[in-house]
RNA sequence: GCCGGAGUAACUCAGUGGUAGAGUAGCUGUUUUGUAAACAGCAAGUCGCGAGUUCGAAUCUCGCCUCCGGCUCCA
């Protein structure tokens, strides 16, 4: 049976129950989503204990073994019918797919009955009989607002979700992966590792790094710092606020406004917190005139943005107000443009394959839509960056798709979407090729016969911002940092007080000549079991216990995070296996 | 911002109109441990904030703040 058929017919029962419970209910749409269904309805004010008599009453109507019957009306005659019902939302439904249909001769709606309990506008796709409906396969998930066709402006109504699958151990298996995935949420390992906080007198979204969540970020920030200096960039540093009249000149004023923190007033003009890094860096640009050869400019840097995101959008570090970007800008040539771009793309593989091993990632490319207020028009510059994007992602060898709409204001855009272990799809990075910040800013260079040419801009930034990359990690690990980033890489454990010296002498031994080690002596205040319990929690790497034998034999006992006990181990072959292990970010 | 839900000790939570509780963490003492929780005691709260109803409010009402699930938006 297909799934779909499954969960559009749950939609239509779902809407069918909540008609006979809250009579005064107006019905939106009910389409099919991944894993389930959902349903829009207007005027109904439920709460979450209301679902299971919702469940109850479609498990009820069902037993009734109602057919679905397809019919084809007229549009008057379906909109006569609606009028009746006091269905305002269906109407104008109608109204849409016959503007839609205008051209076609004769236009028909489909309309779908279950039975005598609903009737629906519906294209079709549906079981025959609500008997065959796995009733041990679905269950209504959660209650949410949503507005009328996604528009902020329309009223906002109330939409009930559903799981459904085709078997009860399907369902099951979905239930049980959303409990785990709500284990690795990255704030319960915040707060578990004590990574990163937040305090209501600093603001909503303006994360605090603990020295745990520090040491994981600077270890990231200073590799990235590295690689990049492999690949090819300079590092720059600009200030975290400019005057109103930089972001005038590049645009972000009128298009951007709403999500910049507003300015403060000062004598010689307003002052803006930077909500993005480029038209500082263009301004580094700027400072001396480019020739052809300079290109292509690489320029990085870790820039802090503040945005003032919707309050309702916060979540944790995914979504926060204040974040940095490992940003860089890349000016070049219209004819380097494409291997630039296609640099950039290798560079995500390198980080996103090699370092973090994130298999699950796919390039996603944005293209304008018709909006003329989201973008900036020039027809001949969108199509040139279009094609000079495709042809980078067709040679990089990853998947990518392509959507319209999403592209930035100057410029086509390539997010990096990449999923964790449990399924969780995230925008890890956001790449643009801006063909207007070279007009906007004055962006050139003289070329071979010392002509002035405009230069194209690469926008990058590999690791997203780095509180949202950081999140995704946590993820991604289940707080089980690979051993480079665990913020306590090792616990040395005497037995008890005797051996404390001897735990002194092992962590010299493995700190020589590598002071970075971050090591710590748990002293034998408590028993073995309880620091060794502590320690699996704290996704301590490696837990070293020391006692009468290894002193004998010179050795550690180790024990590796979730492996249980590894046998004893000559100190120096244990150092040099954890710098190896360290070095080559394993 | 909008819709819905929640906020009690550092954390997890109990307490539905009549004297604020438990477990964990913390502190003190005893224990000196062989691979996931030793034992005892102590301390800890403006029950998110503010107003109202009431003889009396953690509990009822209203406003605000913060967080959570969504929508819209987005790195």
């Amino acid at each position: 049976m297909n799934i779909d058929h499954i969960r559009h017919s749950f939609a239509h029962l779902l809407a069918a129950a909540v008609q006979k419970l809250y009579p005064k209910t107006t019905f939106g749409i009910g389409p099919v989503i991944e894993n389930g269904f959902y349903y829009d309805f207007g005027n109904l004010k439920i709460g979450p204990e209301d679902l299971s008599k919702i469940e109850t009453e479609m498990r009820a109507i069902a037993k009734r073994n109602l057919p679905f019957k397809k019919e084809l009306w007229t549009a008057p005659k379906a909109k006569v019918y609606f009028k009746k019902e006091k269905q305002p939302y269906k109407i104008e439904l109608i109204d849409d797919l016959k503007k839609e249909a205008k051209k076609a001769k004769e236009f028909k709606i489909g309309i779908v009955c279950t039975g005598d309990a609903f009737l629906d506008l519906c294209k079709g796709g549906h079981v025959k009989n609500t008997s065959e409906l796995p009733l041990d396969a679905f269950k209504l998930t959660k209650i949410a607002g949503a507005y009328w066709k996604g528009d902020e402006k329309r009223p906002m109504l109330t939409r009930i979700y559903g799981a459904a699958f085709e078997n009860k151990e399907q369902l099951d298996h979905y239930l049980w992966q959303e409990e785990e995935a709500k284990k690795r949420d990255h704030r319960i390992w915040g707060e578990r590792l004590k990574l990163f906080t937040f305090a209501k007198e600093i603001g909503p979204g303006l994360p605090l790094w603990l020295p745990n969540g520090a040491v994981v970020l600077e270890e990231i920030e200073n590799y990235a710092k590295q690689v990049e200096r492999e690949w090819g960039y300079q590092r720059v540093r600009t200030p975290h606020l400019a005057k109103e009249e930089l972001y005038k000149i590049s645009g972000h004023i009128p298009y951007y406004k709403e999500s910049m923190y507003p300015p403060m007033m000062l004598d010689d003009g307003n002052y803006y917190l930077k909500a993005m890094n480029c038209p500082h860096t263009h301004m580094i640009y700027k400072s001396e005139p480019r020739s052809y050869r300079d290109l292509p400019l690489r320029l990085a840097e870790f820039g802090t943005v503040y945005r003032y995101e919707l309050s309702g959008t916060l979540a944790g570090l995914l979504r926060v107000r204040g974040f940095t970007q490992n940003d860089a800008h890349i000016y070049c040539r219209e004819d380097q443009a494409e291997d630039e771009f296609l640099k950039v793309m290798q560079l995500h593989e390198f980080w996103y394959k090699k370092i973090f091993h994130i298999t699950d990632f796919y390039m996603r490319l944005s293209l304008p839509n018709k909006d003329k207020k989201k973008y900036i028009q020039d027809s001949q510059g969108w199509g040139k960056a279009a094609t000079i994007i495709r042809n980078a992602m067709k040679r990089s060898g990853l998947p990518y798709v392509e959507v319209l709409g999403e592209a930035a204001f100057y410029g086509p855009k390539v997010d990096f979407q990449i999923k964790s272990v449990i399924g969780r799809e995230e925008t890890a990075s956001t790449n643009q090729l801006d063909f207007v910040a070279a007009k906007r800013f004055g962006l050139a260079y003289v070329d071979a016969g010392g002509k002035e040419k405009p230069v194209y801009v690469i926008h990058r930034a590999p690791l997203g911002s780095h509180e949202r990359f950081i999140a995704f990690l946590i993820e991604h690990y289940a707080g089980a940092f690979p051993l480079w980033l665990a913020p306590e890489q090792m616990w040395i454990i005497p037995i008890s007080e005797r051996f404390e010296e001897y735990a002194k002498a092992v962590e010299k031994q493995l700190k020589e000549n590598n002071q970075n080690l971050r090591t710590q002596i748990l002293a034998s205040g408590e028993t073995l079991g309880k620091r060794i319990r502590e320690g699996e929690l704290q996704k301590i790497p490696y837990l070293l216990i020391v006692g009468e034998k290894e002193v004998e034999t010179q050795t550690i006992s180790i024990r590796a995070r979730g492996k249980g006990d590894l046998g004893q181990t000559a100190i120096k072959e244990f150092k040099e296996k954890i710098e190896k292990e360290i070095k080559e970010r394993m």
